[in-house]
DNA sequence: CTCAAATGTCTATTGATCTAGACAAGTGTA
DNA sequence: TACACTTGTCTAGATCAATAGACATTTGAG
């Protein structure tokens, strides 16, 4: 007797997309590992208590994602199914940790500029609001698939060449060394979920409804002064965070 | 002139609700602090470029949230607006850290059992599978709202009388020290963000294609053995984390 | 009091979502 | 090949979401 799964109606959120994020969050958890393959439409209609149409609808969008696969006479395959760990510690540097999960990382550089510190930056650099900082923008991808969108900032009168110095290295850590700085901490990172904006969306490919992990964070050299502050928005259907501590 | 806010049609997400979504996130981003109230709903109407009415809705939701309430003649007003922010540290203790953010702490038991050890468990905890396990299930709350739910997992065999004194004494930490355990530290976190299913949705008083962020987490005494695993979910819209390292 | 500005309520219409049923077409097995 | 099972496609109708416009009611300021 396949239990009943509850979805709601009314809410503002399609069954379809319900459904959709139902099924996305089963097949991540393992629960069709054994067959490799989602449940037939039918059987997924009776679980939820919804036509087969509606099924479809969801199925629909986690094709569209790239999650599944539907072959008509054989049933829906599961083209992918993890999440990327991605580790929050005293040292997170990007590309390493994510280590084995993927076999390429791809950051791109969308674009920088030098503006004046907001009060929020500011009292998290501990800088005076309107200081110049340098902005960097980036997205990361695994394996071809967007992961986080960030921006970064950095006081521009200790880094002023932040933004060539990331272009050519590809890399924040090697860009602090150019100016002298060969090691960093992460002092503070506050968390938030919520739904992405349409920057988000376009940016990470996500599908509309989408969730992000928005992470703010302050990196600090050894003496303790603060040498960036950072907002890192993930993807949250394809990562999860591991805090270490 | 108002900057043009966008919302996407035909995603599976109402407008409304998209539109929900900004105003609370406006609203616990301080965006209407000077007021102390949402702009008109006409205005609102302009910046998001749709009906009036529709606007009403995503207002309705919030006030049904307890949000905002609207007076006829004079506006809506905001009647609540921060997030409590919920610190991750080695030495995370629930009721502590969320000090002075809320005046009242409420945690509610609303379950217990005897369980075999999942695989998941098993391996987080350093035991075997099928081995018992004492399951408490929570209910936190901070002012009368629900901020967290909670599903943990102690080994029956060395905390077997886990659920009768958490029970008495309203903390986990207080039912360790009977169990002769006196101090623990937390090893791992791992967080995921994506929307709450039904139960959670109705624990946690959140309105449907709410967001949730999941923090499955191990604790373990100064040895090192793993003495607790735990899954607590946390209203996103209501909390923000925080974590230390 | 008068008026502007705001929320509250109503009707009507359009498009998206969901249900219902039927049948076509592809796949794997006996 | 015959058959069961699966996905693909089509039509039609019911319900929800969003737009549009009109007008009532309440509040606060002049």
């Amino acid at each position: 007797m396949a239990m009943r799964k509850v979805v709601e109606r009314q809410t503002g959120v399609a069954l379809w997309r319900q459904i959709a994020d139902r099924i996305r969050l089963a097949i991540s958890n393992g629960d069709y590992d054994a067959a490799g393959m989602v449940p037939p439409e039918t059987v997924l209609a009776g679980e939820f208590g919804v036509n087969r149409h509606t099924v479809r609808s969801a199925l629909a969008a986690l094709a569209e994602e790239g999650l599944v696969r539907a072959v008509q006479g054989r049933g829906t395959m599961i083209e992918r199914k993890e999440r990327v760990s991605y580790p929050i510690s005293k040292r997170t540097r990007f590309s390493q940790g994510l280590g084995r999960q993927v076999k390429e990382i791809g950051t791109q550089l969308i674009g920088h500029a030098e503006v004046p510190a907001s009060g929020e930056i500011a009292a998290a650099l501990g800088i005076s609001p309107g200081a110049r900082l340098v902005e960097l923008r980036t997205v990361s991808s695994g394996d071809g698939r967007p992961l986080s969108v960030s921006a970064s900032y950095f006081p521009a009168d200790r880094f002023p060449r932040m933004a060539e110095e990331y272009a050519r290295l590809g890399s924040v850590t090697k860009a602090f060394a150019t100016h002298g700085l060969d090691d960093y901490v992460r002092v503070t990172t506050e968390l938030v979920a919520r739904h992405a904006d349409a920057d988000e969306l376009a940016l990470l490919k996500l599908s509309p409804g989408a969730i992000v992990m928005e992470a703010q964070s302050v990196n600090a050299d050894l003496e303790g002064r603060p040498v960036e502050f950072s907002r890192t928005r993930f993807a949250a259907d394809r990562m999860k965070l591991k805090i270490e501590t």
